[in-house]
This record gives structure tokens, sequence and C-alpha cells, in this order.
DNA sequence: TTGAAAGCGCTAACAC
DNA sequence: GTGTTAGCGCTTTCAA
């Protein structure tokens, strides 16, 4: 039982090599009965085209890279999910690679994978924008809540779903409310706080600003002392991740959510639905984020250079949210 | 600037391309000097092997398939991360897919990157053992938290830990002990049922078995309705996930964990470290299980078949369990 | 220790 | 429409 290959189906069926190649590349260059004789013995053979030889002539990988800063932060797994899902309906795969936080290594991961694959897909808030660069200069090269000067980028704006949660806030009594600042090198975290201080500015709230903290549960944790001595009742969390560590932190001073103080996420990851209480919070669209990726990758590939694209979020309010403690 | 291939520096130094060759992939075979110089222009050039021209030949991909169910569940991450930073160190790269809890559309993906990998890890604790056989035919295989006669396999034993906690139950009180039972095609989840109940008889303490539940924050919810009515003052939840369902269900009766009730989890995800209270829990080697089955994966790919392997959890006691309300 | 030559399995001109 | 002919960039006998 020797291997199937394109020469054995075409000695089989008295026909040249390149034509069964043509029934499967290009099937409409064949004749439509011949071809249904290859396709079909092909089939009967468990025949597939070897990927790697045709991959070597034709320069396409049909893989595409995904670099993730953390895979462990539960924002990524239902992007990789998502990404990964869009991919195979194309028929591509995915390379993974996750920098582990590391920065240092990440320039080395991406020309690693860089030869590997197709097209490239970044998901990082943080990267020295040189290293975003050096990926940028080797392949197509889409970003995932960041933008870039050039580069393809589909980003989440929470602008409107943040104005719409301190609207909630508000109609809940709350006067004085607060800002965990995130880590002041994420783009995602300054585009956040800039929306909530306009709005508060709008709303006549009085805006307590906070940190910067880290976005985990710790930097929460952190923020939550800050929180409790800075007179709010409610705050901004810079994400859910942060928001449970709030939440953590105020428990330890015996405060009760949403009883004593509100906490408002961001994300909507998995952790704010299990969460007790739910976490109120701003759902980020990660299957639209995921695929609306996948898309323009796409369409780089075909050489196009699409126009960056947001995606709002929508807020979600849950039970971490409450009237205002007198 | 055309590209630099074998023969592009084989010209350069006059000498043939298959000395070229051997200097990346067999240094030994080609005197010191040469091979210098050779590496040297090499570095000068940016020349990388072109990895699919070498697999076209050599028929190493240099890829290992990772196959989980869902990587949306939180155990899946940080073993994902430990299995790539595994990889990465033997210079293989990840190719990730994710079933998406789809049974049916299992196969297929397994079929798909079969051809594009040197061998597979599978974290599948209720695929069709079927589907299962089908991959292994195909590519060596090593199975994660499974076992299956003739596969080699990594899993994580519990036991021991379960002891443990039951022991910390009975210190703090409880005498009538709740087991949610987990979903019945799980290995994972009979094998702990099983190590609770003979611990429990031994331990001389009243088990009320419930159950099965799904493996899932709303299958604890449920438990929890059957536990709060059970009599039982603490519970065994069949993972992080679902104990957390559990906190959510009891909450929803009124029932406050630690003070008015126990919870045990199992894992020690992500989650189990940020709810409030924090979960008491037996923490998976994750790291362990995701470099020892690269490693295992590397052995069968050298063609021996290594044993079996379990590894220890350990419990961890936090703040999901108190002393038993009187 | 090195070189020549023959492929790995496929695609893509080009000619028929 | 189909066949012929060259490769894609590398590894690997086999001889020298």
């Amino acid at each position: 039982m020797s291997k199937v290959t394109i020469y054995s189906i075409a000695e089989e069926l008295n026909v040249s090599a390149s034509t069964v190649s043509r029934a499967f590349s290009r099937p409409e260059l064949v004749k439509s009965d011949v071809r249904d004789q290859i396709l079909a013995l092909a089939e009967r053979l468990g025949y597939q085209p070897n990927k790697t030889a045709r991959r070597l002539v034709t320069g396409v990988t049909g893989a595409i890279g995904l670099f993730v800063p953390d895979i462990t932060n539960p924002f990524m797994p239902p992007l990789v999910r998502a990404i990964q899902q869009a991919a195979v309906e194309r028929d591509a795969s995915v390379l993974l690679v996750d920098a582990e936080e590391d920065s240092r290594a990440e320039l080395g991961l991406i020309t690693r994978i860089a030869g590997q694959v197709d097209g490239m897909i970044i998901v990082s808030p943080r990267s020295a924008s040189s290293v975003i660069k050096q990926a940028v200069g080797r392949k197509p090269t889409v970003l995932i809540n960041r933008v870039m000067d050039g580069v393809p980028s589909v980003v989440c704006d929470n602008t409107s779903a943040l104005r719409e949660a301190g609207g909630h806030l508000v109609e809940l009594g709350h006067r004085t409310i607060a800002l965990l600042r995130g880590p002041s090198a994420s783009w995602a975290a300054q585009r956040r706080s800039e929306a909530v201080r306009i709005w508060a500015r709008k709303a006549d709230v009085a805006l307590i600003e906070l940190g910067p903290f880290d976005a985990s549960f710790d930097g929460g944790r952190a923020g939550a002392e800050a929180f409790a001595e800075s007179g709010a009742t409610a705050v901004f969390a810079f994400d859910d991740l942060a928001a449970c560590g709030v939440v953590a932190g105020l428990s330890d001073r015996g405060l009760r959510v949403p009883a004593h103080r509100s906490v408002v996420g961001c994300d909507d990851v998995l952790l704010a639905r299990v969460l007790t209480p739910s976490l109120t919070t701003i759902t980020a669209p990660v299957d639209d984020l995921g695929t609306t990726a996948v898309r323009m990758l796409e369409e780089a590939l075909a050489g196009n250079d699409p126009e960056p694209i947001r995606l709002p979020g929508t807020f979600v309010p849950r039970d971490s949210t409450g009237p205002a403690a007198s």
C-alpha cells in the first residue's frame, strides 16, 4: 500500500498528473466527466493533496500566525476561538504563539513563525511598536485592540457603552465615582480612561482618578484600597479581572458589593458572569473582533489594505452595581 | 535582492549546495572551517533554511497538533501555554485546534490537521474513543487527562488530594457531605467520584451523591439547589467552574459561603483564585501536564512507546471552606 | 570530507 | 482541455 499521489491517480486513470492536479487546484479547467472520475477515485483512495508540496511551489502556507501576549488572560480564549473558527472556514490553520508577557522574547517568536505563515494577527496592547513593525515588515499583519499608522486593525470601542454605564450609575444615585486607571502603556487603557473622563465632565459627576494599576487581579485589589478611602461609591475597574480584585479588596475591608459599593468591569469575560455577584460590565464583541480580523487579513493577503475598523462594546448591567449607599 | 538559498550561499563560497545543506542539517559531517564560513555568511545574509522544502523531503513538519475540546474552559489556557512553551523549546510549533464542544466536527478537524503535524496531543475527556482512535491511527498521539489502552497518556491524579480535602472538611466539623457528580461520559469525572466515595466510606462521613450535572457554571448552579436541600453542609463540586455555580446558586437562596456552606472545587483555575471567597480546591499540575505530554510525544515520535504517567494534584485550602454551620 | 544527481509531491507556463 | 516540462529548496544516497 504505497502512498497515493497525483501520479498514482493519473496512472490509474490514464491521464496526466497535471490533470489530476488541476482537478483539485483549479477544477474549472478540467472537463467535468474527467474531473468527476478523478475526484471519485481520489475519494476512494483517501487521497489528500500534500500541503507541503503545494506550499513549496506556491509559497502560500495556508496558515495564519496568531500572536497573543498572554493566553492566560481571560479575554483571549474566546478571541482565539473566534479566530480559529474563522480560519477553519477559510481552510486555514492557526499557528499559536503565546509571548507569556515576556517582551524580550516577542521579537524572536514573531520572526520564528513569520516564515511559516501567510500573515499574522497580533493581539498586543503593550508590545513595543518596534516589535510590531518588525512583524508588519515581514508579513501582512492585522492588529487587534491596537492602532498603528498604516496597519490594518480592529479595535473595540467602548466609548458609548462606558457612557451608558455611567448613566446607569448616576441613575442609581452615585455622584462620586472612581476610575481605576490601567497600565499607561496600554493603548486600550488610555482610550478607556479618556472616554470616562469626558463622560464625567458632561454628566457633572465627581470623578476620582486612581492609579495606574496593573490590569490584573492584584492590580484591582490594590486599587480597592485607594477606592475604599476615596469617598467614591462606585468605580470603573480597568477590566473584569481587576474588578474581581476590587471586589476581593473591598471584602477584605468588610465592604460588600453591591450593598456598600458598586463596581463596573470591562470586557465581559467568563469571570464576569460566574462571579457572585455577577459583574456589571461592557461586553466586548470578541467573535466579531476575531472574524473581522481574519477577514481583514484575507484582504491584506489579497493585496488590498483594509481600513481600520472599530466595533462597539455593549453595556450589560448585572449584580455588581446597586443604589448608592447613603 | 533575490532570496537566499543554499545555492546562493554555495556559489558565493565555491562549495556545493550539499555542503551548505549539511552545514545546517548535519554539521558534524562538514569540516569545521568550511562550516564556520558557511554559517557566518548565512548569518550575514539572514539565511534560514526553508522549512517547507525541508519538510517535503524529510516528511517531518516540526509542528505538533494540539486538540482541545473547548479552549474557553478555564482549565485549558494554562495548559495550552505550557505545551506551547515546551514545544518552542524543542523548536516545534503548535497548531491549535479547538473543537468548540462540537463532537461531530471533531473527526474532521483531527484528520484535517493530522497531515500537517508530526504528532498530536489530545485533551479530550469526552470525545468518543472512536474519534481518538482515528487520530492515534494516523499520527503518534499523547492523551491528556484520559487513558486508553495502548496510547501514551498523562493524567492528573487527584485521589490523595481529595482525601486531604475530605480530611480538611471533617476537621472543620462537617459530617454530611455532598458530591456533585460530573458528566458520566467524562473519564476524569468518574475517577473523581470514585475517589471521594472511597474516602467517605473510610472516613465514616455521610456522602450524598447528587447529579450528574454538567461541568459548567450552570451545572453547578443546578447542583446548588439539590445541595441546599440535601442536608449536607459541604460539597465537592465537579470542578472550579461548577463550584462558582454552586456559590451563585447558594447565594440565590440566601446562603453564604463559607458561613452557611462550604464548597470545594477542583483544578485551581484562575477563577478559583479571583472569586470572593477564593475557592478551596485542588491544584492540577498543568505545567507538568503540558511539558510531560510534549516530552512523551517526543518519545513516541522517536519510536518508543512511553508508559502512561499520572501526576498528583495538590490540595489548597482557601476561603470557601469553613466550620460547619450548626 | 565533499560533490553530483535524483528526487520529495505539487503547480504553472507553454505547447499541442 | 490536456500533456510536457521545469522547477519550488532542500536532503540524501552514492561516488569520488
